[in-house]
DNA sequence: CTGAAAGCGCTTACAG
DNA sequence: CTGAAAGCGCTTACAG
């Protein structure tokens, strides 16, 4: 690969010459610019990027750090990442963290000696080391669907969980059903808490007595929601509904019902959260809460897009707002009002 | 951020020896070593990367080119890539080309500019532009579920799209049917020839006539599945079966069965080609062809990083065998052999 | 074992 | 307008 000095030789002038007619700066003879620009396109010349960065101090590369990029909800944010980042001139660089903890780690690691831009991070582990670790990069980082730690002074891009969550409710509770079963995700997770959250705040608020047997910590996975629903049916007597923290566990619900014969809406109502792709599918069909996965991700990049011009280590969070997506899975209860 | 001359100077010795120190060259007293690394914590020093690279003409950073990372089948791939190359110790530099042939070539000129040490590409487009830019390339290139251009002399990883799909339709063929529709993606495609091609050969081979009715491009979505089950149904007649060139396309078809109270597979068997994770749901439980996507992006990423490490241009391809997945959507043709 | 010097490929004041 | 020189943050022969 020709370096500046090769297309200098070439042309029998000083490097500087050379820099200046690649780089439009104003101090050069127009017949120079393009005898240069010539001999550059005809050498097939292109400038390392690695000496540019180290006299400019930047890179134009951020670190994207996701916990599974296989798990649909995080690629949509990514590409919207990718997409406003790459329009800005950015490369991204992105890491997998597989869930665990030492690949964070030496995510950020990496982040720092590779002199990268700015970070945009879905950490699963908030662990001291990895606070301590961000605590003391000096360069602009925002969470993606993530809240940060308290002491870090670092902006979100996120959704409001817990209203998305009371906003469901609210729907079965519109419908005339009280006994609404919950089934959870992880109460380790902040969104799993958040969710729950909205579920409990929205019956209390209306006088309806929570039941200890209406729930149910599943999990995140198809066959846990399933089991869930297995469990609410044997032990939660008079349910009509069931709210399920995410579209996953929902669809396990269905799949019990329709396993049982149990018909949806007509015996049961069903409501999820995420709107995945498949939950549109012609036997699904579940009435669910939607994310704007692709925009938070964009927005996630334009803010720190900000902060990295204008050199800001913190901006406002954004909290965005979930919508409710009426399908199939819910009817009017049957029983009406029991309460 | 500190530099290696303020390690120095805190200590009062030459940068040399400070290098020394953290790249564990053996002629540094073991005491004067201590000390360095003790300041290095301290100060909390981390050496830079981009003049490291500098140095060593190498970056250890390989780009990762996929046409859309919110597909899942991409999105697997691309963690098989992170997977093993990450535990290589290179950080993958993902670019999301969102079907757009500037941003393939964008991202090639930034792949030399940033002096990657590798590239695996899964282009949309190689027109003329793209496959002379590869071809100038210094860096190992590995493609990946892609073929490359006969005069680039780069290896691929890829699936045997042919014999999977001849498998699928021998499949049909064992349960007694003879006249199986075809629901095809955009002949443009490589892969959609190819899939095309071992349904025709497959056929062709039994001495079973070709219906030019029975055969439809559709595209890719589900609704192009689904129209491309109606007109099959249409123009068809006597058919028992259909291959479908995709998952989604199989879906497609099996929404239309769904709502056309035809059923499945009693009266339809349906086959697609993908396995992807929706195929598996309790309604869907479509039979299909499985491709290993995350052991493609880790053979991939090991042959690049045996060439890196090699520094060869090329090396053997490899081609991975599909796997029929028998599911729930396929049966025995109730006429027998018709022929 | 340690330090001074050259060099990786550029850019940018500073002279002229 | 152009060139020589210093410098970005490291590593690596080369002396000593």
């Amino acid at each position: 690969m020709p370096t500046i000095k090769d297309i200098a030789k070439q042309l029998g002038m000083s490097v500087s010459t050379v820099s200046r007619a690649m780089n439009n700066h104003p101090d050069i003879k127009p017949e120079t610019k393009r005898k240069v620009l010539q001999v550059i396109e005809q050498l097939n010349y292109t400038p390392s990027a690695l000496a540019r960065s180290m006299i400019h101090r930047k890179t134009l590369s951020v670190g994207l750090m996701m916990p599974d990029i296989s798990d649909p909800f995080f690629s949509a944010m990514a590409q919207g990442v990718e997409e406003v980042l790459s329009d800005g001139g950015y490369q991204v660089v992105y890491g997998n963290m597989s869930r665990r903890p030492d690949k964070e780690l030496r995510f950020l690691v990496s982040a720092v000696e590779r002199k990268m831009d700015g970070l945009i991070v879905t950490p699963d582990f908030m662990d001291e080391d990895f606070v301590s670790m961000l605590k003391r990069l000096k360069i602009p980082v925002v969470f993606l669907r993530r809240r940060p730690h308290p002491e870090l002074n670092m902006p979100f891009v996120d959704v409001d969980h817990y209203k998305g969550s009371c906003r469901a409710v609210e729907y079965l509770l519109e419908l005339g059903h009280r006994r609404i079963g919950f089934i959870g995700m992880p109460e380790t997770s902040f969104t799993g808490r958040e969710r729950y959250r909205g579920y409990l705040d929205t019956l209390k608020s209306r006088n309806i007595p929570v039941a200890p047997h209406g729930i149910v910590h599943a999990g995140r996975t198809f066959k846990q929601g399933y089991q869930g629903m297995e469990k609410l049916m044997a032990e939660y007597s008079g349910m009509t509904a069931v709210f399920a923290a995410n579209d996953v566990l929902g669809i396990g619900a269905l799949e019990w019902t329709a396993k049982h014969g149990l018909s949806v809406p007509e015996q049961m109502s069903i409501v999820g959260f995420d709107n995945l792709e498949m939950t549109d599918l012609h036997w699904i069909k579940l009435t669910t809460v939607a994310q704007p996965r692709m925009e938070m991700g964009r927005k996630a990049a334009e803010l720190l897009m900000e902060m990295m011009k204008e050199e800001k280590q913190t901006a406002e969070s954004i909290l965005m707002d979930t919508e409710l997506v009426v399908r199939h899975t819910c009817a009017i209860a049957r029983e009406g009002i029991i309460s």
